[in-house]
DNA sequence: GCATGTTTGTATGAAAACATTGCAAATATT
DNA sequence: AATATTTGCAATGTTTTCATACAAACATGC
């Protein structure tokens, strides 16, 4: 509606200077002053108090650097101290739930997954179970350690307000998921976002695209989603569901999908489409996925030509996605991350021939982060909302009375 | 590569501050101080400084406003001075040119569009032919004019730089398009991008989703082209090539398209497509299509079947689009503009049945600055890079040798 | 026509933050 | 041990905004 963001004010100025230098140290790991000088162009001045701002507030320590070699007095290295500030992430998968706790620069401190019953939960079982194992990592955490908050990632549209409009794998729709986990885990601030989303940042942060800018994060179990990064960002889109690239349609007289529609990419490349491809049972889950893997392994033909075709598939959607995006990676997660050296030359073949020639200087990557990019991902989003202002962040965590705001 | 912005030094408060308030004027029109108060949430005196700034700087104009009967004294109107600052954009059409003079506030002060001689020209006679009437525009300006630069719109692949990497229509390909502009307007900092990203910039600015965020230009000539805006901004890709949407796959068994590749979506809703669907001459053009658009008017039934088919192909591509890009409108632009009319029912059930439910929330609407979109979006270009640090931006102006930097 | 209330612009002083400058400290080299 | 180099630290100056007080411009009511 209106346009241009809040005029700057002077005080401003710390706040903005703390975040990005923070942010610095998170995504770039320890560096020395010098370093910070040269990556934001404030003078020695500024970089030192900045610096001794941040020690206070318990986010960084100093130390003093092993020679080097180089003449000069040298300069003092900033760590983020990982281990006093941390972040949860929870991963609400279709059969398991994942917690981990990061610390400031990204170092997974305690990772734990718990298998769920097949049998679906209600969301008051599934919101207690996954805070049981919270309160189980958060009591390994030193006794000083800052939690920041909580991310969530679901796998199914979530809107801006962590809103869960529709998740059919966990058999949830339209439930207020972020109140939910507050109403549970009181004291800190949640955030709900869709699972490929998250692992697309998550593997654009510390994976296998960590330092892009421009990345399509592909997450293929029963469902195949999406995640998108441009411009280092996430996109969002109007309402938080951009990524939706499971419902692309890509071929007119395929199969009915669930979600009504005829043809959808995901009734090629999902779960259920390659183990019949394959001739096994479309419900087999992860033990039918491994038998095929295995078979593959083994040579076998029925299963090559099966993978040779899901290649195909997968290239012609992804070659849709890459002609109107313009990303410098792709990285395949979940099912397409195991599957990716089993298809990966039909890929790039089918790609080639789909792909404008301007857009194929592309990287297609499995994921570094495997089933752990979404946890991953949602730990990391909430070091993103953190550290756009890290001093209110601790603020609030100090007086959560005012997070009332 | 390198993470966080650069840091914010004192001084680059104020700049950040005036470009702040001349975008909100330049976008949201003339307002009062206190508007503008409410809109950047700075004070009294910070908003009296800087506005008297950018009046001094010839930016603005202060004007009594028309007593409204509101009691307390009335706050002066800040207005864009549009004829002392402009900016120009040029449009390379397949068939003609066109070029605008426009105002700081958005107004086209000035508007030429002349035919081309069918007869492909090469680029020097392209770039020569545009800077004729370029200068003709220039000579009807204000003697006091200050023009800030020029911005051109292709139809083709624009990389980051200003590089033409391929425009078949134009019958050119690996041409540093900016350079040889600026080798003969050597006075005026010249941007080139692709025609559908900047339609999709003018139509977001002051067309037909004037004012919204998230928003899908689709450009419907020969070829199909996309332009994405994303949180207010064009989303560019890696190399600046994002968009290129008339080349996702939707027809597996399709027809083949000028790209190599087997049913782009192009092949079925380019204009050729639907003259044969129609039983016109696929290269019939204009006349052809104006042909097709009377025989709809008069309800003739072959054309209304052949573009009751059009409808579901555009359906089909735009449903994928809609469900990756979560966009809040869709702008139809040029031939797809002029059909929307006669297809807007069937192409709306056709995304009722193949866009996720809670992304179905969307408008679709024609445009509404037609064929002058992407010139229009040119000049906005030059407006959005001149507004981003006024400043500067107009030293460059008066001291043409900083412009080396 | 005048007093009153309301809203706003202007001017002055204070506070915050970074840049600049000079000097001391810590390293490598000769 | 002396020199060159690079850096941290402290003091001073500049810039910008905020807070406050006061004057100006409008409407209303008597």
């Amino acid at each position: 509606m209106t346009s241009g963001g809040p005029g700057l004010r002077s005080a401003s100025v710390r706040r903005t200077n703390l975040s990005t230098i923070l942010r610095l140290l998170h995504l770039d790991g320890p560096m020395s002053r010098t370093s910070i000088r040269h990556h934001t162009g404030l003078t020695r001045g500024a970089v030192g108090t900045l610096v001794a701002d941040l020690e206070a507030m318990g986010f960084v320590r100093e130390t003093t650097p092993a020679p080097d070699g180089t003449p000069g007095r040298p300069s003092p290295i900033v760590r983020p101290r990982a281990r006093t500030n941390a972040t949860i992430g929870i991963d609400l998968m279709v059969d398991s739930t994942g917690v981990v706790l990061q610390g400031l620069g990204g170092a997974v401190l305690r990772s734990i997954r718990r298998d769920r019953a097949p049998g679906r939960l209600g969301a008051d079982d599934l919101v207690a179970d996954a805070v049981r194992l919270v309160d189980q990592v958060r009591s390994t955490a030193d006794a000083d350690t800052r939690i920041f908050g909580v991310g969530i990632a679901v796998p199914g549209l979530v809107d801006r307000d962590g809103r869960l409009t529709l998740a059919p794998n966990l058999g949830l729709a339209e439930i207020d998921l972020g109140r939910r986990f507050e109403a549970v885990i009181h004291d800190l601030p949640v955030i709900v976002h869709n699972e490929a989303n998250l692992g697309a940042l998550a593997e654009s942060r510390r994976g296998a695209a960590a330092g892009r800018d421009h990345v399509l994060y592909l997450s293929g179990e029963v469902g195949v989603g999406g995640g998108i990064i441009a411009d280092g960002e996430p996109l969002t889109g109007r309402a938080g569901f951009a990524g939706e690239v499971g419902h692309v349609p890509v071929n007119p007289d395929g199969l009915l999908c669930g979600c009504g529609a005829v043809g959808c990419w995901e009734t090629e490349v999902g779960e259920p489409a390659l183990l019949t491809r394959a001739g096994l049972p479309p419900d087999g889950g992860r033990p039918a996925v491994e038998t095929l893997l295995n078979r593959a392994g083994s040579g076998d033909d029925a299963t090559r030509h099966a993978l040779a075709a899901h290649a195909r598939w997968l290239g012609v959607g992804l070659a849709g996605l890459l002609n109107v995006l313009d990303v410098e990676a792709v990285v395949l997660g979940g099912l397409f991350g195991r599957l990716h050296p089993h298809l990966a030359e039909d890929l790039d073949a089918e790609l080639d021939r789909r792909v404008l020639p301007a857009l194929r200087d592309r990287a297609v990557v499995a994921s570094t982060l495997g089933d752990d990019a979404p946890v991953i991902g949602a730990a990391e989003a909430v070091w993103r909302a953190a550290l756009d202002d890290p001093v209110t962040a601790l603020d609030r965590l100090r007086s959560p009375a005012a997070a009332a705001g």
